[in-house]
DNA sequence: TGTACATCAGTGAACGCGCGTTCACTGATGTAC
DNA sequence: TGTACATCAGTGAACGCGCGTTCACTGATGTAC
């Protein structure tokens, strides 16, 4: 009978939920490197060879949280700008950068084993690219319109390097369909600067440096955004 | 006799020289993580135990590693910064940036363990501070040279923030005398744009992305600069 | 210069730990007639 | 509706590994008289 199939079918769902789970709150604690099948197990009330019915390896524990992560972060981005108004791309972008740099905080291991370094011997499967790249998506719509509506004004600048084009050609078609190369140039220089600041944030570098990071987070993204041009 | 007990000492301190030699390759080789006191012992051809002659604790070898690391940033900057004329404020920071971008690449454990996610468990000692902060004294003098050279000119920007103005006092003491809040600001700002252009070029999230990194990075520095308010 | 003693370097065995993964197995749950 | 069979979940023991750290010890190197 195809009901009590998919009884069996939501048993064995709910459990790698809660094994991925279980692992998520030990990534929590100690890290990536501490991410142990059988301390999961343990918790679990199994014994550890039971998780093979479950994930073939640790990795494959592994990519399971990394593609949750990047989930996380691209619902966090998406929810952070639907809620506020269309043509208020200034906001949209503070608060997409706001929301990344909260989710960081509130997750600081995750960020870690998403943006952090590579966990040694651990290479990311193809799955991962797609939920990779969600959160970008949200960045590239909120510079895309700014752009179609005319209200995209950079700050002059050097033109972007000329091996630089098929790269920006690539990124079109990927998350900023029209925009020119210096556009997308300045996009990946913010993007780089919104993760180096919540990099040096969560990893230390501003200890005994910044009291107030959240106000000069904002300061920084604020800033940002008028090097891309967003309408002040 | 003195001379008998330097050369005593002479021996140990080739030893200790030796074994951070070694503990620096295998942490090239496997990261942080995969750095172990038995394993170098093995490769010294000693008996683990024997390394507790020379370092109290796997801590205690990684801290110096970490001195070490940034020292070697600290030397790579200074050089760099050295071979400029002193009136080429850009060309300076150009330099320093791409010293510490190819210091990084040919370094790329050692970089994650100095400005990548932090070592589970490792609690930096007070020893680690001073040579963390030599290179940013190095870009604080180039900054600090044009302010007083009356070459900085920074585009129009917000003010930083009021709770910044304390920060800003602190860092002026350490790094760049006598410049205003708002080019303190912005040098933060530049600074984990530069290290989050680095972060992301050695921890992957640049593949697939930008081919040629060398010219993207030099394209973003020079924007930085321009950002920094140093002259074209 | 020679001898008695103290310091230091390195050994080897051991403690206690945790890990990922495999494998033959027992029961329970589902399927087909 | 009832029975024979196949599938799946979970067990328990084991393999083989490496790790940091401690400790009592043997020799060698240096020191003081």
């Amino acid at each position: 009978m195809s009901a009590s199939r998919t009884a069996r079918e939501r048993v064995r769902a709910e459990l790698i939920r809660e094994i991925t789970e279980i692992a998520r709150t030990q990534l929590a604690r100690e890290g990536a490197g501490g991410l142990s099948l059988r301390a999961v197990a343990r918790e679990m009330g199994m014994v550890s060879s039971a998780i093979y019915r479950y994930f073939a390896s640790r990795d494959d524990l592994l990519t399971a949280l990394i593609i949750d992560g990047y989930n996380a972060v691209g619902d966090a981005a998406q929810v952070a700008d639907a809620a506020c108004p269309r043509e208020d791309y200034t906001g949209r972008w503070l608060a997409v950068c706001r929301a990344v740099r909260e989710w960081a905080l509130a997750h600081p291991h995750e960020y870690a084993l998403l943006y952090g370094s590579p966990v040694p011997g651990y290479r990311a499967p193809q799955d991962t690219i797609g939920p990779a790249t969600r959160y970008a998506l949200v960045f590239g719509r909120i510079i895309g319109d700014a752009h179609a509506a005319g209200a995209l004004d950079p700050p002059p600048g050097d033109p972007a390097p000329a091996s630089f084009t098929g790269d920006a050609e690539r990124l079109r078609e990927a998350v900023l369909p029209r925009a020119p190369d210096e556009v997308v140039a300045r996009a990946l220089t913010a993007w780089s600067s919104l993760f180096g600041s919540v990099s040096f944030e969560l990893f230390g570098q501003f200890d005994n440096v910044i009291t107030d990071r959240a106000a000069v987070f904002d300061h920084n993204m604020t800033t940002l955004a008028r090097f891309l041009g967003l309408p002040a």
